[in-house]
DNA sequence: TTGAAAGCGCTAACAG
DNA sequence: CTGTTAGCGCTTTCAA
């Protein structure tokens, strides 16, 4: 097979913890054995077996991530932002996905756990009690985005309330009489993690309050694009769509063109996300731009306070960003 | 720490080969011992330690992947794809990122196999004799997909020139007096691996000669939007654009509706790849599909023909789509 | 049916 | 400055 440092020693003719030393640096040795150790080394281009220095030292520079689908834009940024500060601290990545499928999430995790991947970024579909537990005994540091779990496991994210209510105040003040919330339905609550969701939602109730004299509708189905156009064609005063996800939205502009309505000619519209697929959307949509890189990049140095013993906040806010459109 | 084969192994008054027989079903051993172990294994929560197991067996049922950006539409549906093939074998897949870094993409490839991977499946910027080299002496199971590296190295793809071939056919049979191939600057070629680009740009001009009545034009810059502009307004006869990539074809569209100019009504286009984005955007783009999913299916089904010692060929072709979209 | 011992490749404590 | 020894956790002869 492939060289190791029993080679080199042999070779050299020295035992392999001095071969060791000329590597680590450590311990005193000779500058001359060193040289040669290394000339060596290089010539038969040793490389250090990483699964043997994990077994002995326990540490992997690796960390885990476990997403349910890569399609979707918002993991997508995140893992490459997630990727381009990890290796600032010369750390691999370990990523793999499980379609939203919750006993596999749990497998993926426990494995990579048994990896010893020394920590994990998650964006969970399974959450609760029980899955708080399972990551308790998992007992490796763990940051969560996009998606609350427990209390007591440290998240990263937005504040999706606020961000939702600042979209209800920007519709509402274009002069807009009837806002429609559309979002996926709440029944699968207990099924998959849409924390998100259902903190969007809440805000856009609250917020609504503030203005009484705009009706409001909400809309939870996959069966939504019929609904919304019930509600386009009895509406009788000006009406705008607040989506809990830029797709849905993209979805609604897309049938609607169909009868030939038009985004804020005939209706106003909103998405949540910013995904980056609205670069090549016209009119360009209104959102609420969830700044996946910032929220990653924060989970990342989280993550490393973690490992390196540190204490951290569970719960950091990081600050989204209101985008007006041309859709409202 | 954790719960080893020791532990068990004392708590149950046995050994530790005793305890390892248990697990592996190899071996004899009495129903009874057995029983106790695992149930006692069972209560402890003992999990494996893979890092050992690897160590000792060589096998990590990991393998790796290497790509430059999961924000690519093509990646993001190749991993998708490539983890489902891998799940059914029991394998997991480790992605690392490279934004397009030689000199890191070598690095994480050879890190993933000093962490015994035990293949890989790639997409590399990274070309030529070198690189070649490069990943022989790697000497593990290898599949690349989508950028040619050396014909001893299996690749997975679709027949580019052909499918460029198509595209011109039918652009031309719509009535175009005048086909404008876009694509990345080929000076490029020698920084990255851009194969399929010069593929496609080959099946363009091949083809195009066989319409000797059809003036055509290439266009090789990452300025192209202003040179595109250019030719449109010195246009004469009917002209259709045929971008090697589906972005370029929205960017262009994107660029042209400012002035009012329509796809289709004002001037034909064709993309190539249909990424997924294309759902959200009207009128629907013509392209080529170039069926990553499948691409990526039978780059996994390869690599574990390989994986098990079985010959494969060094080349395998898989067929493309021709998409008749609304822009043509 | 079970156990002892050696070893995967690297490292660290302790001698010399 | 260098070597011996033991051990990370699991597996695999070989012997009992």
């Amino acid at each position: 097979m492939s060289v190791t440092t029993k080679d080199i020693a042999s070779i050299c003719g020295v035992s392999r913890t001095t071969v060791n030393r000329a590597f680590t640096n450590t311990g005193r040795i000779s500058e001359e054995t060193k040289q040669k150790i290394l000339k060596v080394a290089a010539e038969l281009e040793y490389r250090p077996d990483l699964l043997a220095m994990g077994l002995k030292s326990g540490k992997t520079r690796f960390f885990g991530i476990v997403v349910f689908d890569v399609r979707n834009r918002y993991f997508a940024q995140m893992l490459n932002a997630v990727e381009v500060e990890a290796r600032k601290h010369d750390y691999f990545v370990n990523i793999t996905l499980h379609e939203k499928n919750k006993k596999l999430e749990k497998e993926l995790i426990q494995r990579l756990a048994d990896y010893r991947v020394e920590g994990f970024i998650l964006s969970p579909v399974s959450k609760g009690p029980s899955f708080s537990e399972f990551l308790k005994k998992i007992n490796k540091p763990t940051v969560i985005i996009g998606n609350r779990v427990g209390k007591d496991i440290p998240f990263v994210g937005i504040n999706e309330k606020e961000a939702a209510k600042d979209a209800v105040k920007m519709i509402a003040e274009k002069g807009y009489k009837q806002i429609v919330f559309v979002c996926p339905p709440l029944a699968d609550a207990e099924q998959e993690n849409i924390y998100s969701h259902e903190q969007r939602e809440q805000g856009f109730l609250e917020e609504i309050k503030n203005y009484p004299d705009v009706n409001s509708v909400v809309v939870a189905s996959w069966d939504y694009l019929k609904e919304v156009e019930k509600i386009m064609n009895q509406a009788t005063s000006k009406t705008a769509f607040f989506c809990s996800g830029d797709i849905f939205a993209l979805e609604i502009m897309k049938y609607f063109k169909q009868f030939g309505k038009r985004a804020k000619q005939d209706y106003g519209i909103m998405g949540f996300d910013n995904i980056d697929t609205l670069d090549y959307v016209i009119p360009r949509l209104s959102t609420i731009d969830n700044v996946v890189e910032k929220v990653s990049e924060k989970a990342v140095s989280i993550l490393f306070e973690m490992i390196e013993g540190k204490k951290v906040p569970n719960k950091t806010i990081v600050d989204y960003i209101v985008i007006n459109g041309e859709t409202l």
